[in-house]
DNA sequence: ACTCAACGAGAG
DNA sequence: TCTCGTTGAGTA
């Protein structure tokens, strides 16, 4: 049995077959599920991963395997279903699957991990181990009924916890019940800065069978955390979206931490949905997947009513009893005739601010924009600064004195001036975190004033050292976008003000309102962690916004119930499956040309099975919203349809048959199933 | 991704 | 008629 000669193997290339491999006497030990090996394919030589054994195939000539890669297995063989689910359902090849989950590069050769080292965190302080503290009534009978769960074969939960109300406890205590069932854990947060903290609390509980995976870190020490999870030493991986692959053999249970944050979507390569890969990962390992959330998602929601996930449980005190805190919304439209800083620093944020400060508590501020100004126009000639590669005008960061592209990353020099004109006299529109910081240290000089967001937090470390000073209360402002969003507990924050609630309010897709509401509820539980109670300050052009008024009130199910009827009567998902095609391409003409051609085969293709793709609205070519983006004219096709099943066979025929005529002459064809962002 | 065969426009 | 560059199909 063991001495099988054949083996099928996925080649880490753009092919959607597997192929079947022979087995040379030496490697017969080595070339098993779970490694890599270097193959002939064609006249080349490719890596690809072994799958497992196969039957000899009669209609092809079999090559023999050349060498085996890896010393080990680099995923247990559990997993194979998993990527095998994964590439059929994202309609992406099973080899680039896989290959897309493995860690980049090889693994080094030399120089074994560290064990045994006092754990430190990312600015070099040891972490100390912790004493679990006494459980809250509500945080007891969801760990009871959890544990309970554990052994019972497959089980969706959602976990809907206001901020505060100590959802991390509940995933200790339901981990530390897996682990001493001889079971893995998985757990998942939405960005590398939550990692530190997650990875901090879950050290200083479980020590070193912690495993932690992100892109932050060095290829070096990424291989080393995915091997030590691979080879059994860590029985528990915390990790960004990425880490949904984590090479764990049984998970017990999964958790996903902000299961409504929109960065669990992948928006390249492989594009796929973290979330919802947890539940599907869970359901084929026979383990309890939790999501939880202060907002959940419209989707989860749903699912959590419809009887889809098996069990809802609510979390609606903090753990220290303080109430959330009280929303003041101040009309930006009254603002609009001011000038300078207190245009967009109101006399009711201006007042709350020198009172928190006076009483030695701390701001935070809140805009979701970095830079200083987004909209950059001449004085002279009234050009709008734009870039060179994208149809989107530059933003100014002060810091780097460049306009920089956020879109595509172009940057050039500030003091080039206009691109048209060559003046140097530019009108600085449009608000960034940069611009609030330069307002608030003239309002405030006195103030200690910092700024958190991308460009503070490049280098490796900045973050956890700003929240630290934060901490220590060497910061009295600060500055951030949705950086600071995001799970972190300030105790000595008692006053938020949003800036400006609406940005996120005009995205070009339907799920524009419920990240706005996310948001804005996710800030203002920021507020009033500690002993002392806080208030928000949420300034906004459109206050009777339902969202907005929705997020004011900290009202979520009245969000969920008039977001869901929104959904049902325009047929949204979560009434609805969505396929995104995007077609793309450097010279417009061309862009567009096959932008209809494929908009043709979609229609040909449904009137080919009217029967089984009647079902399926094929709405465009349209052009994208960003219409040239990194010097590539876009255009998109949105399929949608009542039944899942109608648009994912729609997708998968129209790519068979169409896929490779469509992408012929340098035009780029990309499939988003499930799309988020539809620019 | 790479490679080979097929096809089509320009030089002899 | 020959050659170079581009395009499309196939890789076990």
């Amino acid at each position: 049995m063991s001495d099988s000669r054949y083996i099928e193997v996925a080649i880490h290339l753009p092919v959607f077959q597997t192929y079947t491999y022979s087995v040379p006497e030496p490697l017969l030990l080595q070339a098993v599920c779970g490694r890599r090996v270097q193959v002939p394919f064609g006249r080349q030589m490719v890596a690809g991963t072994v799958l497992g054994e196969a039957t000899a195939c009669d209609n092809a000539e079999i090559k023999p395997v050349a060498a085996v890669l890896d010393d080990g297995p680099l995923f247990p063989a559990t997993m194979i279903p998993f990527f095998r689910w994964v590439a059929d359902y994202y309609l992406y090849p099973l080899g680039e699957t896989i290959a897309n989950a493995l860690p980049a590069g090889d693994l080094p050769k030399k120089s074994a991990p560290p064990v045994g080292k006092i754990p430190k965190d990312a600015v070099g302080d040891p972490i100390l181990p912790d004493t679990p503290p006494d459980l809250t009534t509500d945080q007891e009978a969801v760990v009871a009924d959890l544990v309970s769960r554990l052994d019972a074969g497959f089980c969706s939960c959602l976990l809907a916890g206001i901020t505060g109300s100590g959802k991390t406890e509940v995933y200790m205590r339901v981990v530390a019940a897996a682990l001493a069932m001889g079971k893995t854990a998985l757990v998942l947060v939405p960005e590398i800065a939550l990692i530190a903290q997650a990875e901090h609390r879950f050290c200083a509980r479980f020590g070193h069978t912690v495993a932690v995976l992100h892109s932050g870190l060095s290829r070096t020490e990424r291989w080393h955390q995915w091997s030590k999870i691979a080879r059994g030493e860590a029985a528990i991986a915390i990790g960004t979206r990425s880490a949904v692959f984590a090479p764990l053999d049984r998970p017990g249970i999964i958790i996903v931490d902000e299961e409504h944050d929109t960065s669990y979507k992948q928006e390249s390569g492989l594009r796929y949905n973290a979330c919802d890969l947890a539940v599907v990962r869970a359901k084929l390992s026979d383990a309890v997947v939790v999501l939880g959330s202060a907002t959940p998602s419209v989707q989860s929601l749903h699912n959590a009513t419809t009887g889809k996930f098996s069990k809802t449980y609510r979390m609606d005190r903090r753990i220290n009893r303080q109430p959330l805190p009280a929303i003041t919304v101040v009309d930006l439209r009254e603002q609009q005739a001011r000038r300078g800083p207190r245009a967009y620093i109101s006399d009711e944020l201006h007042r709350a601010m020198a009172e928190t400060l006076a009483q030695g508590n701390q701001v935070l501020l809140f805009l979701n924009r970095r830079g200083f100004a987004s909209l950059p126009v001449c004085a002279a000639c009234g050009n709008t600064i734009k870039c060179k590669h994208c149809d989107i005008s530059l933003t100014l960061h002060k810091g780097a004195n460049a306009f920089r592209c956020h879109f595509c990353g172009y940057s050039r020099a500030a003091a080039r001036g206009c691109d048209i004109c060559g003046s140097s006299s530019i009108k600085l529109l449009g608000l960034g975190t940069e611009k609030v910081e330069e307002a608030v240290k003239q309002l405030f000089p006195e103030a200690s004033v910092a700024r958190l967001d991308r460009d503070t937090t490049t280098r490796k470390g900045a973050m956890l050292r700003i929240l630290k000073d934060l901490k220590n209360r060497k910061i009295d402002i600060l500055v951030g976008t949705q950086m600071i969003a995001k799970g972190h507990d300030f105790p000595g924050i008692t006053l938020i003000g949003v800036i400006c609630a609406d940005l996120s309010l005009n995205f070009p897709d339907f799920r524009a309102g419920e990240r706005t509401f996310q948001l804005l509820a996710q800030v203002a539980g920021r507020a009033g962690r500690g002993v002392d109670p806080g208030r928000v300050i949420l300034q906004t052009y459109n206050p009777d916004h339902l969202c907005i008024a929705a997020a004011t009130r900290q009202d979520g199910s009245a969000f969920y119930d008039q977001e869901i009827a929104f959904r049902r009567q325009l047929g949204y998902p979560p009434f609805s499956r969505m396929v995104h095609l995007h077609i793309s391409a450097t010279d417009p003409a061309k862009a567009k040309a096959r932008a209809r051609e494929a908009g043709d085969c979609c229609t040909a293709l449904k009137n080919s099975a009217p029967a089984v793709f009647g079902a399926v609205e094929v709405l465009g070519p349209v052009e994208a919203p960003i219409h040239k983006l990194a010097s590539r004219y876009r255009w998109q096709i949105l399929l949608k349809s009542r039944s899942a099943a109608a648009v994912k066979s729609f997708a998968a025929r129209l790519l068979a048959q169409d896929g490779q005529r469509l992408r012929k002459g340098g035009v780029r064809l990309v499939v988003d199933v499930d799309p988020f962002f539809m620019m």
